[in-house]
RNA sequence: GGGGUCGUAGCUCAGCUGGUUAGAGCGCCGGCCUGUCACGCCGGAGGUCGCGAGUUCGAAUCUCGUCGGCCCCGCCA
């Protein structure tokens, strides 16, 4: 079909507006074509633009011939122009279906300003397609009214945020995307330099050390809305470039940080969302965090805690306990209420998810009328009665338990948790429970290479009262090291920073760093800190991750615009691809094949 | 690096323990239909069963390898 030209049209309204009031008036709607349903005679067409749906017609007999036909042969995702009149339905007709179900378009007159190939899939919801399909075709999957609706939440977040820091003396600064390599943490994506043969830039995992440096530089209060870059394996939640709301501040405490971030995440949900959060969130220890659920992002929407039974089953006639707890590991246990009707399958694939987080089995027992039956019960008879008194349980629970180190014990059982957490949260995605985690171990023991490494990152200030065991005993210091968290994602991190040249060299000590390492590698950010660093600390929201929250869904995928696969590549435009050789002879780089 | 799962028509999927012409719904194409909005009715086209080996008289089905999507462990300061 010959396409037509724009020529003077002017569209006039969206197809998401019109309304009854708008009777009578001669309107130009421009958009895809969603749908046609020919009668014969009377031919409807649903017309789709970013805004909506409205329902257009054709009547044969205000129409010639050819401009009939032209309409006939309109199809699916075809672009098009029409200009008529609002006519408002007659009740009977009226689509309460669709905001613009009161009217509908008497068409005058038609553009066909595009044609379309059949489209792979259907642009609605309903449609489920697979990601690669979606992927590969990706601007037709934007024009589906999900996707639309989280870019479009994304843009109006972004602006409030900016909105929100703006008023409160922040200033926006943009930092490097072409960094020193990190020779710790993530895997860099790496640039070749090519004025510097075999030398690298590198992207940025995230701008901390710059925001740092801005904070010795008098910024005071700095936000950038930024691109950090990471080369590991991805995740649902895990893409290899993400957005952060990268924020720093000079002279804050923890709690100073904590308010700004309770007001600007109040402020986003009011506007964006209508929503009132209330302030200030839960604030909660990682040890606790730990101990009573499991992992250190927890979902709060739902209660089943964990419980220290070790006391009590330590003595029980089930050698893994006695065990375990004589080697001075730890048992928990999970009551899961009415969880009796759990079938052997469904326990197995528990302790399937249990194992998977190191835990050698899951151990379980029902409550009975009887007393513990099924599983481990009867080598619980002895303290049957002290266990249920210690777990609260009620005849028709499920006992579960995990018997390890502690670390593995909170992890594995948090896991089940949170599987069993599952059918409690269904169709729950509006309801948002933040919380802050605090108090991270600064290091942790890498068992396999005999050496203390940072927890999180090695900018982190000591607890005040901590510093002292830094030299003796790094396992105790606790960092002033938070994270937010909302319905078990962990959504923002950040600290108190070191701003000390002494201190942040013993930390780097503590790690294993040599003053030579540390001097080649951050010697600038020492230096920095001689020349009058202030006390700083900030955060960082992932923005992908808020709004993936903001609008219920499971993957980043559905809240980045162009996101990568699980293998990191872009199905839609081929990348990674190979480059020329010469390309590759200018940066003085050879392929090992 | 490892584990799981999926790959059959444009899309979503069925196809039992191997058995001869591989199906359905939606979409697509053609015809009919003047008030539908998941329009309806009639007819039709459309498949290297991801790819490659192997087992077998015979493979969409079994085995191995490989490619790709998704989920997870490790990793992600």
């Amino acid at each position: 079909m010959e396409a037509d030209h724009l020529g003077d049209w002017t569209r006039s309204h969206h197809c998401g507006e019109l309304k009854g009031t708008n009777q009578g008036e001669t309107v130009t709607l421009m958009g895809w074509v969603q749908k046609t349903r020919d009668h014969g005679g009377v031919l409807f067409i649903d017309l789709r633009d970013y805004t909506g749906i409205t329902q257009v017609v054709f009547h044969p007999e205000k129409h010639p011939e050819a401009t009939m036909d032209r309409a006939k042969a309109l199809r699916g995702e075809f672009v098009i122009a029409v200009r008529g009149e609002v006519l408002r339905r007659p009740d009977e007709m009226i689509n309460s279906a669709l905001p613009t179900g009161e009217i509908e378009l008497d068409v005058k007159e038609l553009k066909v300003l595009n044609v379309s190939l059949t489209p792979p899939f259907m642009v609605d919801d309903e449609t489920e397609v697979a990601e690669d399909i979606r992927l590969k075709y990706r601007y037709i999957d934007l024009r589906r009214p999900s996707l639309q609706e989280s870019l479009r939440m994304r843009a109006k977040v972004t602006i409030e945020v900016r909105k929100h820091l703006a008023e409160r003396g922040f200033t926006e600064v943009e930092t490097p995307l072409m960094v020193a390599p990190t020779p710790e943490g993530a895997r860099d994506y790496i640039v070749p330099a090519r004025l510097h043969p075999g030398k690298f830039y590198a992207l940025p995992q995230s701008p901390q050390l710059y925001k740092q440096i801005l904070m010795v530089s008098g910024i005071d209060k700095y936000f950038q809305i930024a691109r950090c870059l990471r080369d590991e394996d991805l995740r649902a939640d895990r893409q290899p470039e993400h957005t952060q709301i990268d924020i720093e501040m000079s002279y804050v405490r923890e709690d100073d940080v904590f308010a700004l971030l309770e007001s600007l995440m109040s402020h986003v949900f009011k506007s964006c969302l209508d929503i009132e959060l209330e302030t200030p969130f839960l604030r909660m220890k990682y040890r606790d965090a730990m101990d009573t659920y499991g992992t250190d992002k927890p979902d709060l929407r739902f209660d089943l805690k964990l419980q220290d039974v070790s006391s009590v089953v330590g003595s029980s006639e089930f050698k893994v306990f006695a065990e375990t707890v004589s080697k001075g590991g730890v048992v928990k246990a999970l009551r899961v209420p009415e969880g009796a009707t759990k079938s052997r399958k469904e326990i197995t694939n528990l302790e399937e998810i249990a194992k998977r987080y190191g835990a050698k089995g899951l151990a379980w027992s029902k409550v009975t009328e009887a007393g513990l039956e099924g599983g481990i019960g009867k080598f619980l008879s002895s303290i049957d009665a002290p266990l249920r008194e210690h777990l609260g349980a009620e005849v028709g629970d499920l006992l579960l338990f995990v018997a390890d180190s502690w670390l593995t014990t909170c992890r594995s059982l948090g896991a089940v948790r949170s599987e069993l957490g599952e059918p409690l949260i269904e169709g729950r995605e509006k309801e948002f429970r933040f919380l802050w985690v605090r108090e991270f171990p600064l290091f942790e023991y890498n068992s396999d290479r005999g050496a203390w490494e940072p927890a999180h990152h090695m900018f982190s200030m000591p607890m005040e009262e901590h510093l002292d065991y830094l030299e003796t005993d790094p396992g105790k210091v606790h960092a002033q090291l938070y994270d937010l968290v909302v319905n078990g994602v962990e959504l923002a991190s950040g600290s108190v920073r070191i701003h000390r040249r002494d201190i942040q060299e013993r930390v780097m000590k503590v790690i294993g760093m040599s003053l030579e390492e540390a001097e080649r590698k951050f010697g600038f950010l020492l230096e920095a800190f001689q020349y009058g660093a202030p006390p700083h600390g900030g955060i960082a929201p992932g923005l992908d991750r808020l709004i993936m929250v903001m609008t219920g869904r499971r993957s980043l995928r559905d809240v980045i615009a162009f996101p990568k696969t699980a293998r990191a590549a872009s199905l839609m435009d081929g990348a990674p691809a190979e480059v020329d050789n010469q390309d590759l002879q200018d940066l003085s780089i050879k392929v090992l094949k």
